[in-house]
RNA sequence: CGGGGCGUAGCUCAGCUUGGCUAGAGCGCUUGGUUUGGGACCAAGAGGUCCCGGGUUCAAAUCCCGGCGCCCCGACCA
């Protein structure tokens, strides 16, 4: 392709919408626009590349046995009720009514519309397992937007879907799709690591996510050098200390001691600290939420928070909120930020770090009072404990003695092992070899390939712009022509390329009329692996000059030799 | 959804506090000329719904009210 007859429109100055690097230079380099928040076009370089990603995608998902297809975007709200979905989802989900008064949704994910196809085409065991995949743009209206193309309302994904007998089979088909994955990560060049994660609103039991390091990235990994163990944060384990282990009610024989104090105006914990010259490890949290509706109790140590994703897990709940001052007044007797375990009348649940606590301050369900000296089983039982606190950096490992360390990163790639929760509430069943009728046990597994784009180049650039990696690089080759008034030298230009292109080569000749010094500079910007300039010298001493881009120094070679010079330099650079 | 910021030429921004003449700069664009291995120079030129609506005023980019859009932090989140 010559530069003039497409649309590379670079940008000088960094766009003031823009904040982290993939966004500035994805705009800058001309891959894409922004159409409104959260939806963005691929300009032909962006597109490129996207493809490219999408390819060995495909090469990966057919080499690991998985069928592909494509699904409606569109889809009935029916079939969201059918899975119970339809309300978890909430307005995360894109809805519409249609003329005929029929509400459909946008697809954010698709377990439930091939669930539907599934059940109805397949419905032996000799027909199973199977894994479907599609690769198709999905619509989530998040609630805000942001960095770019990495949080995005519309954007592409990889979706697949398994189908097997049974848990045993499902680890079959779950460590293929982990194996294709780690493929697909390492062929398009990127770092990443495999971690522990949280199902969310997928649902299931077991998950990892695929993981890119780096600073910009939304979600927090902790990790344990000694034991490898490694987990996002929301998913990361904390089991109760040794120091659990003995009994929680040590007080219970002794009289209760519980004074009340005054703590006007004191309702964080940090003001409670400074009121009572204690510290935060000292205090109980005592939070109340809503699970589907029903008002509990949720007790964690002052310096500790809950994580709302285990106590959802925990408690089971289909909808989990933080209640509203006005509830907890009702059900508490007493204001926001002064609620107490002591006399309360409720379900209540206490992370693991409540356990070993002695002589601790609590709120006393009552305005600007404090209760000191409060002990488990002489004041009050808790008899349901659990693991409901987030972990966080500096925290024990959970499998061993080592320090959980923290890293940023972004989610490009999440599988699950979902089990039966969608085929036993939509009836995706087969016949056993014994004639028994069972739901499937399924697995999904997604990719975020816009993700895989800004990732990269979150790795991959310098103050000059992008570095892609080779195998998804818009193209391999740019050719830079010095002087387009110069016949020699367009010559020259004009034969490389179609001698390159001949030989499978993808490349971009730059045939602008433009300074050298804003060629040199947008062929940095937009990161092509390999440049080839033909200036001067080709005139004057029969060469050109080849260099890698993240290379500092070019290389002279004859023209006549370039194309040789040029694949070889290619296969040095390609990886996976 | 809470908090903060922004909206003026294709892009980056100044002007707004303290209302006033024809609304500015740099980059980009057009034309002519000189240049040509790291964002060149000279000359001439085009380009504006100052986000939208209403109000105050002799007069609004500027002040007031309402709305929309975008960005950031938080809450939330495959």
């Amino acid at each position: 392709m010559r530069w003039s007859q497409t649309l590379i429109p670079t940008l000088k100055e960094d766009p003031s919408d823009a904040e982290i690097v993939s966004h500035k230079l994805m705009l800058r380099a001309g891959l894409i626009r922004k159409l409104s928040a959260g939806a963005y076009s691929y300009l032909p370089l962006g597109l490129r590349s996207l493809n490219k990603i999408i390819n060995i995608v495909r090469e990966e998902m057919d080499a690991a046995g998985a069928a592909e297809v494509l699904m409606p975007v569109l889809q009935p709200a029916e079939l969201w009720r059918e899975s119970g979905r339809f309300d978890g989802f909430g307005d995360l989900m894109c809805r519409f009514t249609d003329r005929a008064g029929r509400v459909n949704v946008l697809g954010p994910t698709h377990e439930e519309v091939i669930t539907s196809i599934v059940r109805d085409s397949l419905n032996s065991y000799r027909q199973l397992p199977v894994t479907l995949y599609q690769i198709q743009t999905k619509f989530r209206d998040e609630v805000r937007p942001r960095f770019g193309v990495l949080r995005s309302r519309e954007f592409q994904m990889k979706d697949a879907y398994s189908f097997d007998v049974d848990e045993a089979g499902l680890g079959h088909s779950y460590k293929a799709m982990y194996d294709a994955y780690c493929r697909i990560f390492s062929r398009c060049g990127l770092k990443y690591r495999p971690v522990e994660a949280d199902t969310g609103l997928i649902g299931g039991d077991v998950s990892h996510e695929f993981m890119v390091p780096a600073e910009s990235g939304e979600d927090i990994m902790l990790s344990c050098a000694k034991c490898g163990y490694d987990a996002n944060a929301e998913r990361a384990e904390c089991p109760p200390t040794k120091d659990a282990q003995g009994p929680c009610d040590s007080g219970l024989a002794g009289k209760s001691n519980v004074r009340e104090v005054s703590t006007p105006g004191a309702h964080t914990v940090e003001q409670v600290c400074k009121f009572l010259n204690t510290e935060p490890a000292q205090l109980i949290k005592t939070l109340i939420y809503m699970a589907d509706g029903k008002p509990v109790a949720v007790l964690v140590r002052g310096d500790r928070e809950i994580n709302q994703a285990k106590l959802q897990r925990f408690l089971k709940a289909g909808t989990l909120e933080m209640a509203s001052a006005v509830t907890i007044l009702d059900v508490t007797g007493g204001p926001l930020g002064f609620s107490g375990p002591v006399g309360l009348k409720l379900r209540m649940v206490a992370d693991w770090s409540v356990w070993p606590m002695k002589d601790f301050v609590t709120g006393a369900n009552k305005a600007d009072t404090h209760l000191v000296e409060v002990n488990l089983g002489k004041d009050f039982k808790i008899e349901e404990f659990s693991d409901l606190r987030m972990a966080k950096e500096g925290d024990r490992c959970p499998r061993c003695e080592g320090t959980l360390a923290l890293t940023h990163g972004i989610e490009v790639g999440h599988v699950f092992k979902l089990g039966t929760k969608y085929s036993s509430k939509m009836n995706a069943l087969f016949r056993t070899e014994k004639g028994e009728q069972k739901p499937m046990v399924m697995g999904c597994y997604g990719i975020g390939i816009n993700r895989i784009m800004a990732s990269a180049i979150e790795l991959y650039h310098d103050e000059h712009g992008v570095i892609w990696p080779m195998s998804i690089a818009p193209y391999q080759v740019i050719i830079v022509s010095l002087r387009q008034d110069d016949e020699q030298i367009m010559g020259a230009a004009k034969k490389i390329y179609e001698n390159l292109q001949k030989v499978g080569v993808e490349v971009l000749w730059d045939d602008r009329d433009l300074a050298p010094g804003v060629k040199f500079n947008d062929a940095d910007l937009i990161g092509i692996p390999i440049r080839v300039t033909v200036g001067n010298k080709v005139v004057k001493a029969g060469t050109v000059d080849v260099k890698p881009r993240s290379a500092k120094e070019q290389v002279p070679v004859f023209h006549a030799g370039a194309v040789e010079a040029v694949t070889e330099m290619l296969q040095k650079y390609t990886c996976g």
